[in-house]
DNA sequence: ATTCCTAGTGTTATAACATATCATATATTC
DNA sequence: GAATATATGATATGTTATAACACTAGGAAT
């Protein structure tokens, strides 16, 4: 996932279902390296190893299903092994839940700091991040009118990305 | 719950908290009547039930507390029994779930199609759901934008509302 | 009226997601 | 190196949701 710089809306873009998505990994690997070091956290392998395993996945990935892979390296993982790393990941903004789907995914900017909200591929399970600043004004504008103090916001948008409504007109 | 005709954007408001809550849940359930009736769909007492349940809940309400209380005079109610009842309320409208509590809460307006707005105070459990045209409009814009075809919406905002914030800063 | 079908519910079991608790190990700090 | 804090191991349990099959009542078709 490359950063747009000066695009401060999309905080990672749909990629493209054939792009090198090794390059994802490593380069979200190298980010959170360099997120912990700064901010004096440890970066242990276990830890690693889940985000690891969340970049991997092609799309948002479930407890469980993270667990199972992490079982290959770590024959004792268990529950709480995971969710314990995955809260570590969230604290840090290195991944975020998608409520929707009781899953997790990578933080395509995990510098920035910044709300979640989500397009999500019905068919690819892609997920686009978004941080789009029409969307937070127009929730503000209405909490504002009502005397609702935010404290957190949850975006999540379902539906087809570009190129699965191509490849289904396409049929 | 009153609907405000003419704003288009409010669902259902937030409620005082001393408001007459047995009214707001007579007015559903006869609303619910008239939908149903209308649609020629089938509501059961079962149905009605665990509808007035929901709505007695003073917010979102879980599938299993709902099945507790279910249990008062239905005693061999199972979790199938609430969650049948959920998917036939969720699918007529007449409920919506809260993604991220795992809960369902009454629908102020299922006579209008719309998809779920909500502001949840994290304090009262009250809710208010909207059906905010800016909102809409700026997740449509930045959607389009992506090529992205939008089938769902989740907004969910969590904090505080006025009376909540007025209590807690009065001590 | 008998048969057939369907929608609704009952019943049991299990899947999927998440946390509590206590023990042990491994770093930091002094 | 002892004291402290942080991280992980291990076991059990809590919470949310669905699968699968059986039974019933009521309407339509013959
Ligand atoms: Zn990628
Ligand atoms: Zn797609
Ligand atoms: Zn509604
Ligand atoms: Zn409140």
């Amino acid at each position: 996932m490359k950063k747009v710089k000066g695009d401060t809306q999309i905080i990672a873009p749909f990629q493209s279902h054939k792009h090198d998505h090794e390059q994802c990994v490593a380069d979200a690997l190298a980010a959170a390296e360099i997120c912990c070091k700064k901010e004096g956290l440890s970066f242990t392998p276990l830890r690693r190893l889940v985000l690891e395993l969340v970049w991997s996945s092609h799309g948002p990935i479930g407890a469980y299903d993270i667990l199972e892979k992490l079982r290959d390296s770590r024959r004792n993982a268990a529950p709480p092994t995971v969710y314990r790393a995955l809260d570590f990941l969230m604290e840090h903004r290195l991944i975020h839940r998608i409520e929707s789907l009781n899953a997790y995914v990578g933080c395509g900017d995990p510098e920035r700091h910044h709300g979640g909200q989500f397009l999500i591929c019905r068919d690819c399970h892609a997920v686009a991040e978004l941080d789009d600043k029409a969307i937070g004004r127009a929730v503000s504008r209405r909490a504002d009118a009502l005397g609702f103090d935010v404290q957190q916001q949850t975006v999540e948008v379902i539906g087809l990305c570009a190129e699965c409504t191509a490849e289904t007109s396409n049929g």
